[in-house]
RNA sequence: GCGUCUGUCGUCAAGCGGUUAAGACCUCGGAUUGUGGUUCCGAUAUGCAUGGGUUCGAAUCCCAUCAGACGCCCCA
């Protein structure tokens, strides 16, 4: 035999008996999504290089040494590793800023980063998300987020933690990132690996580290002093107290997560993140927030934007599985040529049906009948001949030989009970 | 990129230095050429992720590689 070929690691087969959770992901996507007047929008797979570089950010990992990127005709090339930079160009390109805000755009599809795969987590996962483009005003940040909770209950997933935090602005992070790298400067060198390079980096996410000594660090009063201070600006705050006002009045329970920073450059003001207990380490379902500079940076006008992304795998981890339906029928007959015009009358009548296909003894038709579908219909040579066939009910054995021209109505009653 | 654990049939597995590599499920065939889901028989790994090594002898021990699970970093 040939030597097989695996799939790639990191990647997955979504095989037949998992394929109805992600319909229903889809479905109810669509269902929601389009109730709070969403569109769909289908974005390539893979884009120019700069896109992320500039979009999501070249000091970020996602951008750094997480990208599946490609030479071709001299064009440098990159499967996408989120999809907001691909919509937010798409929404330039397309002369979207003409049209009345706000914007709003859902999409869903195989996203791709190099990472080490482990629980909730692949090199190809898949997402869906929103983003709504053309509002400041923080309505939209909490129209946007209620979207993620009523979809995430219209899935039956209630026992989720929403997380919120306000970043403020370019200005005055800046101020804040400054009195971080200021107080802790004393304490670099008895900061972690990890740490050290984030003080450079990004030294929000300082705060977040789980090593022990960091955490000590961290708890130290005059630093707690900082990490707690309301860096934020008047204006930013007030947008964060009035996000917070429409969170309360629609009954969304949520914590303020000071340590709550987004990876991706590009956020501003809010972020949030929804997250399971029941998920080990990747315990963050939806991540998003606003990024009111991604449009101009990338070339477009001015416009204000919020969003967010759900890892479509991480969901399914937390609801249960789907059965596979069964046929309505399967036809057993010792004429193929009988049971296929059958069975294609059938079809055409919205019935879901399959024949023998290999001339198996009538047994063993009646068996694999069984044991795929609701009925039995039944072709024999007698049946054919009187314009009858024979419908067995193969739960409860209840068989009964009908005229074929009743056949319809007898599978519709069936379907309906 | 780093760390820990794990790779025996399509699936779940027993075996832990000498076995004919158990068993179960699935699949296929027969008992049973017009009545299934029960039952009973039978078939299905010359091979234990791959490549080396140790040994008289390796699925079992060692090394490397690959893959998987989980965690770190980061993120959905």
């Amino acid at each position: 035999m040939a030597k097989i070929i695996n799939v790639i690691k990191g990647t997955k087969d979504i095989l037949p008996q998992e394929i109805g959770q992600w319909h229903n992901l889809e479905q109810k996507a669509l269902e929601i999504f389009t109730s709070y007047g969403y569109k769909e929008i289908r974005t390539p797979i893979f884009e120019a290089t700069e896109l992320f570089a500039r979009g999501v950010g070249d000091t970020t990992d996602i951008v750094n040494k997480e990208m599946y990127t490609f030479e071709k005709s001299d064009r440098s090339l990159t499967l996408r590793p989120e999809n907001t930079a691909g919509v937010v160009r798409s929404y330039i390109e397309n002369g979207m800023s003409r049209l009345s805000p706000p914007v709003k755009l859902w999409y869903k599809g195989p996203m791709f980063r190099y990472e080490r795969p482990q629980a909730g987590r692949q090199r190809q996962f898949h997402q869906v998300g929103v983003e709504l483009f053309g509002i400041k005003q923080p309505a939209a940040d909490a129209e946007v987020i209620l979207l993620a909770v009523n979809y995430l209950n219209a899935l039956g997933l209630n026992d989720l933690e929403v997380e919120i935090n306000s970043l403020g602005c370019p200005e005055c992070r800046e101020e804040y990132k400054k009195k971080i790298k200021e107080v802790l400067k004393p304490e670099f060198d008895n900061l972690c690996e990890d740490c050290q390079n984030r003080y450079e980096k990004n030294p929000l996410r300082l705060l977040d580290c789980k090593v022990e000594s960091c955490k000590t660090i961290f708890a130290k009063p005059e630093i707690q002093k900082v990490i707690q201070s309301d860096f934020i600006c008047e204006d930013c705050a007030q947008h964060f107290a009035e996000l917070k006002k429409y969170l309360d009045k629609m009954n969304v329970k949520y914590t303020v997560n000071k340590l709550l920073v987004r990876g991706l450059d590009y956020y501003n003001r809010t972020v949030f993140e929804i997250k399971s207990n029941n998920l080990g380490s990747q315990n963050a379902v939806c991540g998003g927030g606003r990024y009111d500079s991604l449009v101009r940076n990338l070339g477009g006008e001015d416009t204000p934007a919020v969003g967010w992304a759900m890892g479509m795998e991480r969901l399914n981890a937390l609801l249960p599985k789907c059965e596979l339906s069964k046929l309505d029928a399967y036809i057993v007959s010792n004429s193929s040529i009988d049971a296929l015009e059958l069975a294609e009358e059938l079809r055409k009548q919205g019935f879901n049906v399959e024949f023998d296909l290999s001339n198996k003894k009538f047994t063993k038709q009646l068996e694999k009948a069984s044991k795929v579908a609701k009925y039995a219909i039944i072709l024999g040579e007698d049946e054919i001949q009187k314009g009858q066939v024979s419908v067995k009910n193969l739960d409860t054995a209840v068989q009964e030989t009908i005229d074929r021209k009743d056949l319809r109505s007898k599978l519709e009653n069936v379907k309906n009970s």
